[in-house]
DNA sequence: GTCATAGAGATTTTT
DNA sequence: TCTCTATGAC
């Protein structure tokens, strides 16, 4: 291993051994490298045993990457090292030791989805107006609680106000009702092995001896369960080590605690500390910008990081008039880079503050032909058709799992509507028996003819897939069990595009079964499931292919990208308009701000918009954000765009509301033929092989010179014609 | 009782 | 833009 590389402290850090480490590293301060070394170093100098170490980090991509790494420095067998995320780790405590407490090892994983069709049904039951109380409402309440480790009937007992005694029995049934499904949702996953732990010493013991040295990456994002764990898992040995940095504690709204880092001296006695302090990946002025607002943060530990390298750029500040004028200024500046700084699609990260934004970016992409990924909004295993493909499975492992069974015992519709499942539900809960057993036998709720028929045939289906679990595997008995059900006919049936899509992605599905049976040894369809409800859309993010990344700001923590875009800086937006009158909620804000211009190593440009539309009404902000102002003005070179949209406003008819009709004017274009040469500013030079459309729709499908073949429309591909190649 | 369709409503960040 | 919900037809 090439200790070489490490700084003083760094090293220091790594060697540090026999009592509690607690590592303080900024942005860019080579945590990672920190950790990984620290791995190597236990193993190499024999300290530890492989198979006692325990990593644990915050997404699937961060222990991905730690595993790569470690693997890089030592040589250890794969699998050995536990590497892995606490709610994924967790899973495992649990696989094992669930039975413990009253469920088996083949319980669901809920999600946010599934929790909801549970409350709903629960509160229905409860006759609680939804006015009322949501689903919604009372998942986070739910939620909010667990993360405060607080349990039903402690909640009972403190609720004074009626509307806190009525969320404390809805929590109550709702736990209930979990455990009767045999399902854990995501904040049991590291509340249950908590109760284990609490009522079985033995078990706990177990795994004290088997993680004898344990490692926490993002430590400021750490909540009062995951504290606990590790507080339990260190157990008498207390070798633990911790690297984070409050700077960057981005998930308070999640249950996350910063004070877990600031506290932890007082936590663990004898605790070593460590500050990392040199940053090594971004340029002086973008870390000085980035540090100027963060400094405004009453509530932070005091360090002083430096850059590594010199002063470089300013920070590009634009200003636009809309949401469409800033896709458009990136699109521009971005262009300019390529050209100028000869930089690859990856180089580019478009950060924002919500989901929604990505729309207008994306379209701008689309229309100027640059490769992009979004990363997040709409997870793949989220959609409809993916959800009720997995709620087959998951019932077909776990019969108890009513949730799943409610969603697909009429999918595709086989003639089981509410009304006969409610009668089941009610029938289960009178002969104290489970739903799917209810159904074999529909006699029983006085059902005849072709419904009962239809009853029993799905019955038989679940039954039979769940006797074939032991004799196919996973990509054979996904396979034909939509050959069954008859999916393809289902989605076929109708010649609408957006059916044939979603059977494209059952497809994909079965491809991403087959894919884990290759990779995983231990391939079965229970850890399909778990693996899936654990996936991020960050983990799907592939960097290898020459791409620019649009994410949220919140995802990118803890990558980095040359160049970074930071969009929609507008008070209201971002800091988000709810944030602004809370003191604890705009200093995480401003965390996030800090989060976003730490990820760039050589540029940052800030963007925002005069006006922007939300969907539904027509918000409009206007004041740049508050964040900008707090970047020093000599850090700042401002750069005026002028875009290709002409608007109209059109005042309403008390002259009360305004809107912006938006065009975009024709750019200068010629009429193109098959066999002109053309240039564009990204692609270069390339011929023109095919045509569509005339004047302004007019399409062209041109082969550039390096081989890449693009379709692009004319009005916006700004090509420019050229005597030769 | 079930199924298809049109209209309403919704968006902060995610393991 | 997409998904849920209310409504009426079968």
């Amino acid at each position: 291993m090439k200790k070489s590389k490490l700084n003083r402290v760094q090293k220091a850090a790594v060697e540090a051994y026999g009592k509690p480490v607690l590592i303080f590293a900024g942005a860019g301060s080579g945590k990672t490298r920190v950790l990984t070394h620290k791995i190597a170093y236990l193993v190499d100098k024999g300290l530890v045993e492989p198979r006692n170490i325990l990593a644990l980090t915050f997404t699937n991509k961060a222990s991905k990457e730690m595993k790569a790494r470690v693997h890089k420095l030592v040589k250890v067998p794969d699998g050995l090292i536990t590497m892995g995320t606490f709610h994924s780790v967790c899973a495992k405590i649990l696989r094992n030791d669930i039975h413990n407490i009253g469920y088996n090892s083949d319980f669901s994983i809920f999600d946010i989805q599934d929790q909801i069709s549970l409350l709903k049904i629960i509160l229905d039951e409860m006759k609680i107006p939804k006015a009322e109380i949501s689903p919604q409402g009372a998942r986070h309440r739910i939620s909010f609680l667990k993360n405060k480790l607080i349990t039903p009937s402690a909640a009972t007992k403190k609720a004074s106000l009626v509307i806190d005694k009525t969320y404390a029995s809805i929590y109550k049934t709702y736990q209930l009702e979990l455990a009767k499904n045999n399902s854990v949702d995501f904040d049991d996953l590291l509340l249950l092995p908590l109760k284990i732990f609490e009522e079985n010493q033995e078990i706990l013991s177990k795994y004290q001896n088997l993680w004898k040295y344990i490692l926490v990456d993002e430590y400021q994002d750490t909540n009062m369960p995951q504290f606990k764990l590790v507080k339990y898992l260190s157990g008498d040995h207390q070798q633990v080590c911790v690297v984070g940095d409050d700077d960057q504690s981005i998930y308070g709204w999640r249950g996350a605690e910063v004070r877990n880092i600031l506290d932890f001296k007082k936590l663990f006695d004898n605790c070593e500390v460590f500050k990392l302090e040199k940053n090594y990946r971004s340029t002086g002025n973008i870390l000085d910008a980035a540090i100027s607002v963060v400094k405004n943060n009453e509530n932070r530990a005091s360090k002083k990081l430096s850059s590594n390298s010199g002063a470089g750029n300013k920070l590009g500040l634009i200003e636009t008039n809309d949401e469409l004028e800033e896709a458009d200024a990136v699109i521009n500046a971005l262009e300019k880079e390529i050209k100028l700084d000869k930089r690859n699609f990856s180089d580019f990260a478009i950060l924002y503050r919500t989901n929604a934004q990505s729309r207008a970016l994306e379209d701008a992409f689309r229309r100027s032909g640059i490769p992009y990924n979004i990363v997040g909004g709409v997870r793949f295993y989220d959609r409809k058709e993916i959800k009720d493909l997995i709620g087959y499975l998951s019932l077909i492992i776990n019969p108890k799992d009513t949730i799943s069974l409610r969603r697909v015992v009429n999918f595709p519709p086989r003639g089981i509507g509410m009304k006969t499942v409610d009668k089941c539900a009610i029938k289960a809960e009178e002969d104290k028996i489970e739903m799917l057993e209810v159904l074999s036998n529909p006699q029983s709720m006085g059902i005849k003819g072709k419904q009962a028929d239809s009853i029993a045939n799905f019955y038989n289906i679940i039954k039979k897939y769940n006797e074939l679990i032991p004799k196919l595997n996973a990509g054979e008995l996904i396979r034909a069990l939509v050959e069954e059900i008859g999916l393809k006919e289902y989605y076929n049936k109708n010649s609408f595009k957006d059916d044939q899509d979603r059977f494209q992605n059952v497809l994909e599905l079965i491809k991403s079964v087959d894919e884990f049976i290759s990779r995983e040894k231990e391939a079965s369809l229970n850890q399909f499931l778990e693996e899936v409800s654990l996936l991020t859309d960050l983990d799907q993010w592939n960097d290898q292919t020459n791409r620019v990344t649009l994410m949220t700001i919140h995802a990118s923590k803890g990558l980095e990208f040359p160049v970074v875009f930071l969009t929609g800086l507008e008070d209201g937006l971002f800091p988000l308009y709810s944030s602004l009158d809370e003191k604890e909620k705009l200093e995480e804000e401003r965390r996030l701000f800090y989060v976003g211009v730490t990820r760039a190593m050589k540029k940052v440009y800030l963007l925002y918009a005069n006006n922007r539309r939300r969907i539904g009404s027509d918000d409009l902000y206007g004041l740049v954000s508050r964040f900008v102002n707090e970047v020093p003005e000599e850090k700042l070179e401002k750069i005026s765009f002028t875009s290709a949209l002409t608007r109209k406003v059109v005042r309403g008819k008390r002259g009360r509301h305004t809107r912006t009709i938006v065009k975009r004017t024709v750019v200068i274009f010629d009429d193109f033929q098959v066999g002109d040469y053309v240039e564009h500013s990204i692609f270069g030079t390339g011929k023109v092989q095919a045509l569509s459309g005339r004047g302004e729709n007019q399409r062209v499908g041109i082969e550039f010179k390096d081989g890449l073949k693009k379709k692009l429309v004319v009005k916006f591909a700004n090509l420019k014609k050229v005597d030769k190649l």
